[in-house]
DNA sequence: AGGTGACATGTAATCGATTACATTTTGCGA
DNA sequence: TCGCAAAATGTAATCGATTACATGTCACCT
């Protein structure tokens, strides 16, 4: 079932076949007719291989992660499919399991199905491989990761716009004694989030110390220990700011196995507003960073640069904003 | 570039480049080298596209589920992919958002790509579309619907297992009202479960009261409704089953919201084992059912299919055990 | 030395679309 | 009615690999 077997059931060439199916205005309606007849009848369906072949453009995105089973990740890629279909493109996932074989191995992939542009979404990023995309022009776009150049973009989130926001919550409710669970520091995004936690904590002049930031490694047993830690301080915190979701969970458990309630004795605030977040106990007051709307805008910053709107490639800017829940509440 | 430069560069036929990729074994040693050489020294890299137009063989495997913000299918997808990567499968992952229009979009997307096989694991399926890919003899694989026939396989879900031993485990602890909140009932696996517990209930010699099944949508609202019908009842039951995990989260909600404890005045038990159960409170005693065992199980019944070792379809089956959590105790 | 088979390599057709260029048809004005 | 531009359609080259078939090379045996 060819191109070919459509135009002879059409009794037309293949060239005004095609031309009919990508909606060219030179072919009459009367052929046109005739041809998506007999496409409909044959139940045709033209192969996208001969056609990216010969066209050199495949419709097709890659979406690189670090891993699905992450809760920060599913929404993200469903904001960047969701757009992609709406805009005919298609788009491969690939999950590097925080692995820099498989990290190739996608990158590879990537190449070899020549997609039209990729979008690299996770911390770690090895600069040989992003060569390698490089050298055949195709467009990227980062994560926070502060690279922009030619046919290079980067999505970055507004990490502190939400951490003001907290502070400013936790101020408003009397906290003075506010600590910080940092994500790990080879991290950017996570560095950027504490830089912005010192910034306002220094802003507020609330109560500088630096005991009173301790870093986690953005899961649920690293946010315990660290709490751990903060409740081994002579004055432990009032209230404690985590730099995502996970590590306030961590920090919850350490907080109930040591007896104390949130947020009578301890309020905590999260980061990313995962899913879970809302039904932890008490439920989590948290920043939320709509993973959605990061999946959409890391889509059209990778369609600016295919469209050719700007070459040169561009920063975007993704804001986050505080959502209240029960964590919170005033201090003692 | 192309296998052609690589082909001058190496100075041998493109055919010697293509044999040598492939490793097939004619080439010498000596001119393999050089090949490889001359790879390596240009960065080439194969056009996946010319390879699947002229082999037919595309080495990729389509893999449509409802919706990727559903927890239950992130590590689903993890399974699945994980496999087909280190089977040198590439996956092209769709959402249908349960709207027919996306699934008729991604197996049209899935035909065009030519697929070697498409795991459908969506609750829904339409009869006509699966008729469209048969058609194509393309080899399927479906969750939980028993249809099986040429080049169609099916993964089903053991739910029996699990559901036999939760109510094992609320008789052992002396419940003998046990409630049921089951999913809709458009759903097969839905059924499938609430008549699993209907016989083993029977089984066990339980009170029967058909006023103990209630209908959820597997949302937390629906799950929340239910138990509130339940907890409306003249003699509300001690213990609840539930037909998904989320279910039970709703029913938990209706529970707390009515100031009764959990598992104090009522045990509970969800299905499903998402990430979220182990953090409510109380933690979820539910039914596990490994959704990276289904992923990897679809992969394999596809493969199967396949490499044709059984190219007329067959049963796999993936079973489920009890998690034993907090939410279960001794009835009063 | 010449013949034979095994091994190695090359030539060119092929997959199914797109599209530059060539050709035919149509409509309209003179 | 004829001429000519515009519109419609057709012909064939092309994309980059694989692979059937053709050809070439070498070692070894008689």
């Amino acid at each position: 079932m060819n191109i070919k077997e459509v135009a002879t059931k059409a009794r037309v060439s293949t060239a005004t076949v095609s031309r009919t199916m990508n909606g060219n205005p030179l072919v009459s309606p009367k052929t046109a007719d005739k041809v998506w007849r007999a496409i409909r009848e044959l139940g045709y369906y033209p192969n996208s291989h001969a056609r990216t072949l010969v066209s050199g453009r495949s419709r097709l995105l890659g979406l690189i992660i670090s891993d699905i089973a992450n809760p920060f990740f599913p929404e993200l890629v469903k904001g960047f499919e969701d757009t992609a279909i709406q805009r005919d493109y298609n788009v491969m996932v690939s999950n590097t399991g925080y692995d820099s074989t498989r990290m190739a191995i996608a990158v590879r992939r990537m190449i070899e199905h020549q997609v039209d542009g990729v979008a690299i979404m996770t911390s770690e990023i090895d600069r040989h491989l992003v060569d390698e995309l490089s050298k055949r022009s195709v467009p990227m776009v980062f994560l926070d990761v502060g690279m922009v150049k030619k046919r290079v973009s980067n999505v970055c989130v507004d990490y502190a716009a939400g951490i003001r926001e907290s502070i400013d919550h936790l101020h408003e409710l009397g906290h003075r004694r506010i600590a910080f669970i940092s994500g790990p520091m080879d991290l950017k995004s996570a560095r950027v989030r504490r830089k912005a936690f010192q910034k306002f904590v220094e802003a507020k002049q609330l109560q500088q110390d630096s005991s009173l930031i301790v870093e986690g490694n953005h899961k649920i047993d690293g946010g315990q220990a660290a709490m751990n830690k903060l409740l081994a301080l002579r004055r432990p915190p009032t209230a404690v700011l985590t730099s995502n979701d996970l590590s306030a969970i961590g920090a919850l458990r350490a907080i109930h196995a040591a007896g104390l309630q949130v947020p009578g004795d301890i309020s905590l605030i999260g980061f990313d507003d995962i899913e879970l977040s809302q039904y932890t106990d008490p439920p989590l007051t948290t920043v939320r960073l709509s993973r959605q709307e990061l999946g959409r805008t890391a889509f059209e910053a990778l369609m600016n640069i295919i469209d050719g709107v700007s070459d040169s490639g561009a920063e975007f800017a993704v804001s986050t904003h505080l959502i209240v829940r029960e964590s919170t509440s005033p201090g003692r």
